[in-house]
RNA sequence: GCCGAAGUGGCGGAACUGGCAGACGCGCCGGACUCAAAAUCCGGUUCCCCUCGGGGAGUGGGGGUUCGAUUCCCCCCUUCGGCACCA
């Protein structure tokens, strides 16, 4: 009897299978089979491969691998996200070159994922941190640059003290940078960003088309851009020629205005403070709070604020109302001023009671008196409008529509739309990223650097530890440079690119692997259009986002058909440990790869996959704790070689009801794969071997099941399964180029089934009937049985309801 | 606070369109094999009661619809994830 022992079978399939290339995409033109573009997040580089790669590749792989044997041509690809601050740090703290570091790392984990047996096409592998690849990073900013869509801008941004540079929006944690945990500072800096705003609209509106996606990830790329629909007022500052505008989704409360609020960096500020002779106080104020960081919340949930002495006019009644500045108004949304209307909203009305404001009611509640007085937070809800000249009696919310309008017509405004969503931040100060391909000439300004001459490489002889500018413009032989336009004496941008730039669109890379004139074929991109992607859900923000962004630009740049690039995404669950999230910390990691070397990488993967829904986390210590002990997963293998060979060694007649259950597997299964249902796909594999090892050890045969098994096993332990195919039963062919068995319905039909025989809706017999019993027959079924009769006793059925051939329920009352 | 997802045995989890709750696996218990152990195989395993035929309860809690609810509706509780002065 053949004895399972993966140590032996894996590494001499995965030798074979490179050998015979068998997961090569084809371009072929003749190739008629549909194409299935199965992607996964690719990783980055960060050491070997981690458990978490474990469980999103098993799946990956499962679905290319199922895609591929139903007949599908395949592209599924491997590459590095290569690029990134982690590199650096760690380089530094090992006093080597991150390019040593991130190449080594890469290589290991090749390695690993060979050993696992992913079927990767490797002939499309990318890095980004390779020339050939960020030479077309290089090339797609300059196409937003072309396009109006980057540009470089003074503002205040997130300075993370400890990494030393920028970070976007999205990598400030609650006031603390992402990756290492520093509390983020403000710095005013000039940076480069991409013009991601202008796309809000069409972001927020394609999310519908998205069908495929996780609904969570939907809501969150909706809450992310949060759009809010209102109108923007011009008020008049009272003793200069100055409107300043501001964005209200609550119009129809403007005659509730009883102040007015600036944040501390809007332009007008200065002017107005020297206008009104602000005290030293709110000077101090102002000071403080340029030099908060952007996202201190503590500092913006205060209620603190200071009088400017100089007044706005409300344009709806004329009225003049003080101004103040304070930290709870933003410069970044909206136009960095409020109206203040504490009646009706929470934070004007705590700052209003802070400051001794008049608090003014606009809108009055249905059935309710609301005096100012004797309220105790802001009214929110609808109610109609009073004090509130020619709307007076109109129904809120209904009017704030109209009001937009009316605002519109007398030239005081209009109605408005705004975003959350800000311009991303693409410039870092680090060394390990793509250099922004830009040329600061004196003469021309910023001078993109012509496209022949990419790639912008990045110098390897640089002082790479930050020092709070970039670390290129220490180094001469790359910033100095000439002028393409003029010749003359010209500086490089001495940034680097977010790497999230580099992963917006590697995905198109794949698709014309080592193309020259390009980053990619548009016929390329067109026959690969992604499938299927299968990532953390970690990203179901800032990446997703970004490639949605720059897929976008790229059709209106004419040079992608589609404008989303994923039509059919796949969250995997983390993989954690003790309810904990694994870390160095905490002691708690578990290294994936010592655990293939043990038990397989078959067992690894079924271990994954079985565990829970694809979708749900994974409590490692619970499904797996002890590494010593033999994971349920080989033993299940194990048994299913006993059976296979069984089956393949054993001859005659296989029963029946073998056969129905082989058929109503592959039915299942494929129901469950296509809809990476893993984990119960699985089991009923288990249940067929099961079965398989039962008939067996009454005599009969079970090559056919043995022959679906191996197959259907194929996508989740592809080592397992091609040795049982082609050294167990003999095939000439992988197995995983064999055709995904097909079913009969007929035959997956049961032949009998259990009848449920109720007295008041409790079961109270169980009857074998056939499966084309008739509703007379099972009714009669149903009378006679012994435990019916008795739990009716004496009463008397009122009603039967038949459901045959499933069911039978006998009502007494 | 707002948005989203989810609550089923000791554990991970099954259950098609409302029709046998707990598939499958882990763990545990018992047995076989063994001098013994490991490995392997076989059997049992929601809880309570029982005269061993069976009976009762049971899918976070409370209501409702229905012959019948893990599944549909309403209210509540809890957990997880995201966002959070967004004007």
């Amino acid at each position: 009897m053949q004895r399972y022992e993966p140590a032996e079978i894996e590494p001499r399939w995965q030798r074979v299978w490179e050998e015979e290339g068998l997961y090569r995409a084809s371009d072929d033109p003749e190739d008629t089979r549909p194409r299935f573009y199965a992607l996964d997040m690719f990783p980055y580089p960060s050491g070997d491969l981690h458990l978490g790669h474990a469980e999103a590749f098993s799946g990956g792989d499962a679905v290319a691998r199922f895609r591929g044997l139903q007949g599908h041509n395949v592209l599924h690809p491997i590459g590095w996200d290569s690029f990134g601050l982690p590199a650096e740090n760690a380089a530094i703290k090992r006093g080597i070159h991150p390019k040593q570091w991130t190449y080594e790392n890469i290589e290991q984990q090749a390695r690993s994922f060979k050993r696992m047996g992913m079927s990767f096409d490797w002939t499309r592998r990318v890095q980004t941190s390779d020339p050939e690849y960020y030479r077309w990073t290089q090339w797609l900013f300059l196409k937003l640059f072309d396009m109006g869509l980057a540009y470089r801008k003074n503002a205040p941004a997130n300075w993370c003290p400890n990494d030393q540079t920028v970070l976007a929006n999205e990598q400030v944690i609650n006031g603390f940078c992402e990756r290492c945990g520093a509390a983020v500072v403000r710095k005013d800096l000039t940076q480069w960003f991409f013009k991601i705003t202008d796309y809000a609209q069409r972001l927020l509106d394609d999310v519908d088309t998205l069908e495929e996606w996780p609904e969570r990830v939907i809501t969150m790329q909706r809450n992310w851009i949060g759009r809010s629909e209102g109108a923007t007022v011009r008020f008049a500052v009272e003793g200069t020629d100055d409107d300043v505008e501001v964005f209200t989704t609550r119009p129809d409360t403007l005659w509730g205005v009883t102040f007015f609020v600036f944040a501390s960096e809007h332009p007008l500020v200065p002017k107005l403070a020297e206008l009104g002779g602000t005290s030293e106080e709110a000077r101090a104020l102002i000071h403080r709070l340029q030099a908060t960081p952007l996202t201190n919340r503590e500092q913006a949930e205060s209620r603190e604020g200071v009088r400017l002495g100089v007044h706005v006019v409300n344009p709806v009644n004329g009225e003049r109302v003080p101004v103040f500045v304070a930290p709870y108004v933003l410069m970044e949304y909206g136009t960095g001023a409020v109206m203040g209307v504490p009646a009706h909203d929470q934070r004007d009305f705590e700052f209003a009671r802070e400051h001794g404001l008049e608090i003014r009611v606009v809108i009055q509640p249905p059935e309710e008196e609301r005096d100012a007085a004797s309220m105790t937070e802001a009214y929110d809800h609808e109610g109609v409008m009073v004090h509130s000249g020619p709307f007076d009696g109109q129904r809120s919310p209904e009017s704030i529509a109209k009001v937009a309008q009316w605002l519109e017509e007398q030239g005081l405004g209009r109605p408005a739309v705004t975003f959350r969503l800000r311009d991303w931040l693409i410039s870092r100060q680090r060394y390990w990223g793509a250099p922004i391909p830009i040329i600061h000439c004196d003469e021309h300004g910023e001078v993109p650097v012509p496209e022949a001459d990419l790639p912008v490489e990045l110098p390897e002889d640089v002082d790479f530890r930050p020092g709070g500018e970039s670390p290129l413009a220490r180094h001469d032989r790359f910033v100095k440079t000439t002028c393409p336009t003029c010749g003359r004496d010209a500086r490089r941008d001495t940034d680097t690119m977010d790497t999230f730039v580099d992963s917006s669109w590697y995905f198109f890379r794949y698709c014309s692997p080592g193309y020259e004139d390009g980053a990619f074929r548009r016929e390329d991109v067109e026959r690969w259009p992604v499938s299927q992607y299968t990532g953390g859900v970690e990203h179901a923000i800032l990446h997703l986002l970004y490639a949605r962004f720059v897929t976008k630009a790229l059709y209106d740049a004419g040079m992608v058909p589609f404008v989303e690039p994923f039509a059919r995404l796949m969250n995997q669950g983390q993989v954690i440990f003790g309810g904990a999230s694994m870390s160095k910390s905490k002691g708690n990691i578990v290294e994936p790869m010592p655990l293939v070397e043990r038990w397989g990488a078959d067992s690894m993967r079924l271990t994954m996959l079985f565990a829970s829904p694809f979708e749900d986390d994974i409590d490692w210590k619970l499904i797996a704790g002890d590494p010593d002990r033999r994971p349920g997963a080989h033993q299940w293998l194990g048994r299913v070689f006993a059976a296979v060979a069984d089956s393949a060694a054993g001859g005659g007649d296989e029963p029946m009801e073998l056969v129905r259950l082989t058929h109503r597997t592959i039915r299942g299964v494929t129901e469950d794969l296509e809809r990476f249902r893993f984990n119960v796909a699985i089991s009923k594999l288990m249940v067929l071997s099961n079965e398989m090892r039962q008939v067996l050890d009454a005599g009969g045969a079970a090559r056919g099941a043995a022959e679906a098994l191996v197959q259907m096993l194929a996508p989740l332990a592809p080592f397992a399964a091609e040795e049982l195919w082609r050294a167990v039963l003999g095939h000439g062919e992988s197995v995983h180029v064999s055709r995904w068995p097909g079913y009969d319905d007929a035959l997956a039909a049961q032949e009998t089934l259990t009848l449920i025989v109720q007295v008041d809706g409790k079961v109270r017999d169980k009857v074998e009937v056939p499966a084309d019993a008739d509703d007379a027959r099972v009714l009669e079924l149903a009378h006679a049985s012994e435990n019916a009769r008795r739990a009716i006793g004496d009463r008397e059925v009122a009603k039967e309801i038949v459901r045959a051939p499933k069911l039978v329920n006998l009502v007494t009352r």
